[in-house]
RNA sequence: CGCGGGAUGGAGCAGUUCGGUAGCUCGUCGGGCUCAUAACCCGAAGGUCGUAGGUUCAAAUCCUGCUCCCGCAACCA
């Protein structure tokens, strides 16, 4: 039977445009679900946007439009800018889906029912004339950070879901399991929320309007956790009829939630209850990765330095972009990103060591034989074994990186491969080889085995840079067949005669300093 | 004493679990090569691993104090 894989992203909360954040997320999480269809998989891979709450009921009123109006605008971006990075989501949910809707009044009458809500009053700070709740910390030097006129204390009527009965399983996931990823917070986690004791959670507004009503109440609406978190259930059919993929959330699924650190406790916390209180199965694995700080500080549209990711794509390449960002994010920190670390990155790696390697690769086939090579070989075990021996046991590293998922060392893997075949080069010197008629064999054996490692390489690669693998293939005369996941482990695989095609330049090396100077008035236009 | 993370050659990072000659990428300098995208390959310089102590035959790694930076603190990817 084929493995059920279910990955997620967050849906995003579209006060907003979407930026090279939301990019590495996604990306990320396009990457995987792509080598899982390839490892042949069951693959459902879920996105989409959380279109609810008082901040999108402001937005749109500021912008002079009605909620509904404001959120189909900004979904559309996203999901353009998801088709313009070559995301391969299976399903966009947009939490204002009918469907969805529907299906959260039913999830939260059933929690109710079990008793596991109850009506209670919420206290906070109120701003009067803003008719907001706001908790401490959000104030701003004690005042509202909206207006920044004085607020007051305040109750209001609102439901609650009780946390107590879930807290010691929650505990024991994250303690005992792999669940939450990186390891370190599982300490901030359990340090901060669930050794004080777990406060029960609101989980229903009645100050805006723009939500999901409480089904059995309709003063009320349900409020984000309920409403947002339930997407990764109702998007496969949960309590509605429009889906009918629950498949992936069974015990037999193997489902991977991805989000940035902020959101970790949402999803390792209050999901958990949610999904213990609907006797759910429980997902696999949450991977909480960092953040990207723009030159040391974070970003934000009030300091300016939001990254446009349609900008970059268009300029330097969507593959080039999305290897980037996915290579130079480490496991569980957070990273700085900068323009010229994206394309000293871009033209290191990318057009230097990969682009150039199958681009001398294929000129010297076709300038020592045409373009075709000759059937007669002469293979040289020791010089040629350390080459054949790391292409061939790649994908076994990159399978298991994938796993965790490190997808920036699996890329730095497969990179290490290229630089060896790189050096492979120089020490069977072809170009001397070619001098002597008797060593044609000899000469047959060192580029097959390029082209060898090149397509095992691009491979791996493609679930990354789904394009420009296929420029490759095209150039090394590989095709469907021989880049099959079944294929990446096993030498030998492309035809003895094989045809190459020389190509245009795969990945072009940029000139920093120009580009620099370029993005810099292009970001200061008015 | 709210919780957590970090500080490693000019830049960006790995190594810290379980102590044993300090590693990678970029940059710089020198050399090689000419198949290739001014690319590629080899070599070198450059670090008392934030700081002060402690444990040890031996500390980037373990312990203690301190300094600085960052995140979280109940809706920021």
């Amino acid at each position: 039977m084929k493995k059920i894989f279910y990955i997620t992203t967050p849906i995003y909360y579209p006060s907003g445009n979407p930026h090279i954040g939301h990019c590495y997320t996604t990306v990320a999480c396009d990457a995987i679900a792509r080598y899982k269809r390839w490892q042949g998989c069951d693959v459902m891979f879920s996105t989409g946007t959380d279109e609810h709450g008082m901040k999108i009921e402001e937005s749109a009123k500021n912008a002079g439009k009605s909620p509904q109006e404001y959120v189909d605008e900004i979904a559309e971006r996203f999901k353009r800018l998801w088709g313009f990075m070559n995301v391969s989501y299976d399903r966009f949910i947009r939490t204002t889906d009918d469907y969805h809707k529907e299906a959260v009044q039913k999830i939260f009458k059933a929690i109710y029912d079990k008793g596991y809500i109850y009506k209670g009053e919420y206290a906070g700070k109120y701003c009067v004339p803003d008719e907001s709740f706001w908790t401490e910390s959000q104030l701003v030097g004690g005042k509202c950070p909206e207006c920044g006129r004085d607020v007051i204390d305040a109750k209001e009527e609102a439901y609650f879901m009780k946390m107590s009965p879930f807290a010691e399983r929650i505990e024991k996931l994250l303690t005992e399991t792999d669940y939450l990823q990186p390891r370190a917070r599982v300490n901030e986690m359990v340090n901060n929320f669930i050794k004080p004791g777990l406060e029960d959670l609101c989980v229903s507004r009645t100050t805006f309007k723009w939500g999901i009503p409480v089904p059995f109440d309709p003063k009320h609406v349900v409020y984000v956790w309920i409403d947002a978190l339930s997407n990764y259930i109702t998007l496969l059919g949960y309590e509605n009829s429009e889906h009918d993929d629950m498949r992936f959330w069974s015990a037999d699924a193997e489902i991977t939630h991805m989000t940035a650190k902020d959101i970790v406790r949402f999803h390792s916390i209050i999901w958990i209850a949610i999904l213990l209180a609907l006797d759910l199965p429980l997902p696999k694995r949450l991977y909480s990765h960092g953040w990207f700080n723009f030159e040391g500080k974070k970003m934000s549209k009030s300091l300016g330095n939001v990254v446009d990711p349609f900008v970059l794509g268009k300029r330097y390449g969507v593959d080039s972009i999305r290897y980037q960002i996915l290579r130079d994010m480490p496991f569980g920190g957070d990273v700085d990103f900068s323009d010229e670390l994206m394309l000293t990155r871009i033209n290191a790696d990318l057009a230097n060591d990969l682009g150039n390697l199958v681009s001398r690769t294929v000129a010297m086939v076709v300038k020592y034989f045409g373009g075709t090579l000759p059937r007669d070989r002469r293979p040289d075990e020791p010089a040629d074994s350390e080459l054949i021996g790391l292409a061939s046991g790649l994908s076994a590293k990159t399978d298991g990186l994938i796993e965790i998922p490190h997808l920036s060392q699996a890329l730095a893997e497969i990179f290490a491969v290229v630089s060896r075949a790189n050096k492979y080069i120089d020490e069977t010197a072809p170009w001397i080889l070619a001098k002597d008629e008797g060593n044609k064999p000899r000469l047959a054996s060192v580029l097959y085995n390029l082209l060898e490692t090149v397509r095992i390489c691009s491979s791996l690669l493609a679930p990354f840079m789904p394009e420009t693998m296929v420029k490759v293939w095209g150039q090394i005369g590989a095709n469907a067949e021989e880049t099959a996941y079944g294929k990446a482990g096993a030498w030998g695989t492309l035809p003895k005669d094989v045809s190459v095609k020389k190509g245009d330049i795969i990945f072009p090396r940029f000139d920093i300093e120009k580009e620099l100077a370029e993005l810099e008035s292009i970001y200061n236009l008015p």
